[in-house]
DNA sequence: GCATATTGTTGCACAGTGTGCAATGTTTTC
DNA sequence: GAAAACATTGCACACTGTGCAACAATATGC
């Protein structure tokens, strides 16, 4: 972990362009939240900006939602459920992370008042999807690609929802988010085997 | 259907636009289209243009790609096995929707080769499964709610990698979508299940 | 038919976005 | 401490997207 005054600089001025665009967001809203505004709040140029995010919306999202899997050649040949599996991969990778609740909070905030954003929170998740896909390619089999699609968005999906009921309560620690995946999708597993031998009574 | 000589005219210039914009993404790149080609391509001025679309990825997506779900009342208290019940249920919605292969495979074409355009994509997939979220929460209560977005975001999955297949394969007729859907929810859960009660063999 | 309302198209002005480039500073390397 | 590497900035420029007002095309009522 060698950080030289640069690297330092670099991801300090990163987190300082982050914080003043969610700054000026909440305080103005989206629309009238100019890149010029921001770079203003952050004390650095326009142009700056530009160097360091493509446009406002990955300013505010900044690298906070980004969720970046491990090393985790143990998956595809691993004999225990698929979904202990999944729920410890996806745990593992948001306990690696630095989940900052305050900041996901406002970010999450400003997401709600504008749809607009989603749209980047989306393909932010889309990243973590095909590498989940990989896996489970590397586990099921190339004949089993559409399912492995399938099951890495559910997981995703799953995650996501695990860190959104994280974040909204303090006094769950990050190790919940592994439990919180795994009982959901055994929830969901019921559902989907709901009946399917066959119908219930009324 | 009351189609007045403006209502065609619209609907009809709506899709010349969307034609344009495809045409000229597929001859000149993404990035070297501008609204003002697409306008010219179209006949139209660049102002027009932005009457009909706020950008050029949604003229290129224009509405083809965007599933209505209908009066579906009957969802919420079937007793059918869950996945046949939104296999039906998106299957015919799809059945429903005016869906044009040559015109679609163009638009994966560009989508394939442009990732940005997978962030509307998204977003409009999202509208759907906002609306299958709804039934499901009407079925399943309100206790389900996260159960139910994971399914909803399952199912909507499931019906885009259906009619990817359906759009690659010229022999298959729109009534395979259903099938496609729940065959691979099975799939899906068989997965989901496995070793779950305890683990296989090496 | 014809007058009138409604809706569609266009040009123009203008604010904002995003990039290439070259000048100027700052940190690193040796 | 000189030279290389990298960061910041201003400037020019092409493109995006919207409000507005003029004008054209269609619809409506008589």
């Amino acid at each position: 972990m060698v950080t030289s005054l640069r690297e330092r600089r670099r991801l300090q001025t990163g987190r300082d362009i982050q914080m003043a665009a969610v700054t000026v967001a909440l305080r103005n809203g989206l629309d009238n939240t100019t890149t010029e505004a921001i770079a203003t709040e952050a004390g650095i140029s326009t142009r700056t900006f530009f160097n360091y995010y493509n446009n406002k919306h990955a300013a505010i999202l900044g690298d906070a939602v980004r969720i970046d899997l491990i090393g985790a050649g143990w998956f595809a040949g691993s004999q225990n459920p698929v979904i202990d599996d999944l729920a410890h991969l996806l745990g593992q990778a948001a306990h690696d992370h630095p989940l900052d609740r305050a900041l996901l909070l406002k970010i999450l905030e400003v997401i709600e008042a504008h749809p607009a954003l989603q749209e980047m929170f989306r393909t932010r998740l889309d990243e973590t999807t095909v590498l989940v896909t990989e896996m489970l390619n590397a586990r099921l089999g190339d004949d089993m690609a559409v399912e492995a699609r399938l099951l890495a968005s559910l997981a995703t999906q799953a995650l996501t929802e695990a860190v959104m009921t994280w974040v909204a309560d303090d006094s769950l620690g990050l190790d919940a988010i592994t439990t919180l995946i795994a009982t959901r999708l055994r929830s969901v597993t019921q559902i989907l085997m709901q009946s399917d031998t066959h119908a219930g009574p009324l």
